[in-house]
DNA sequence: GCAAGGCATCGACAAACGTCGAAACAAAGG
DNA sequence: CCTTTGTTTCGACGTTTGTCGATGCCTTGC
């Protein structure tokens, strides 16, 4: 039987010193406050460079990425770069040099924010 | 125990008939194609105030809300049309005229599929 | 120290976006 | 009909965004 097993992204232990942030989407209207936190995530993933780099953080391995593994995007370097900043602005993403190398991995929490956002509980 | 309770979004009768679009995020980097999809439903809410709209007509009563239920969101009245007519593009509103008032719910779908994208099952 | 490679910042530019007031359209009621 | 009320469309505007090449900043290895 699919789909009995829950959001992995809810382990009580995730959601802990983390933005609550947002109630369901549908349990009730948004507070503009409330709009401007989420929209900012929404806003972070809606172009496709920036869903592509993040999706391939998301799935790499280890959890992280360095910049070189997934800069494969089609479009140069430095919107690479720009694009990594804007989901660090978000809250997205960290990073961390390590060497020559800077890596990057999805901020734990994010994953159970969007969960939230969708009605779960 | 709280959070044993799968997404209500993913009933097999729900996600019948309806767009596959996406794989979960972690489970593999996007392609472009993917990436397009899903980003533009991520685009469409991010902005607060389209995030308002969607919000208020996903949590409202009936599952669906006239525009005057929800026009008080700061803005003014053609700004809420337009924003209305941008999440109805993006697949995640459709609206139907009844007399003098239009009425606007939620896409059935959508729901699923953001919840598909959050890496469930 | 110096060259090389990985990554970030800068400056510029066209395109897209959010917003509004004015006007048009649609339905209902006199 | 004509008016009223709810909603959309139009045209214009300033701002934000995505993109690039050029440049600068780290780190490593000679």
């Amino acid at each position: 039987m699919p789909n009995t097993k829950v959001l992995p992204l809810l382990e009580p232990s995730v959601d802990e010193g983390v933005v609550p942030c947002c109630p369901p989407l549908t349990e009730r209207p948004f507070t503009a406050e409330e709009a401007e936190t989420a929209a900012r995530m929404f806003k972070a993933l809606g172009d496709p460079v920036r869903l592509r780099l993040f999706s391939a953080v998301a799935s790499h391995e280890g959890g992280e990425a360095c910049v070189c593994d997934i800069s494969d995007v089609g479009v140069s370097q430095p919107t690479v770069s720009h694009h990594l900043k804007k989901l660090k602005e978000a809250g997205l993403l960290t990073s961390e040099r390590r060497g020559t190398w800077v890596y990057y991995r999805v901020t734990p929490s994010v994953l159970a924010a969007m969960g939230q956002l969708l009605a779960i509980r």
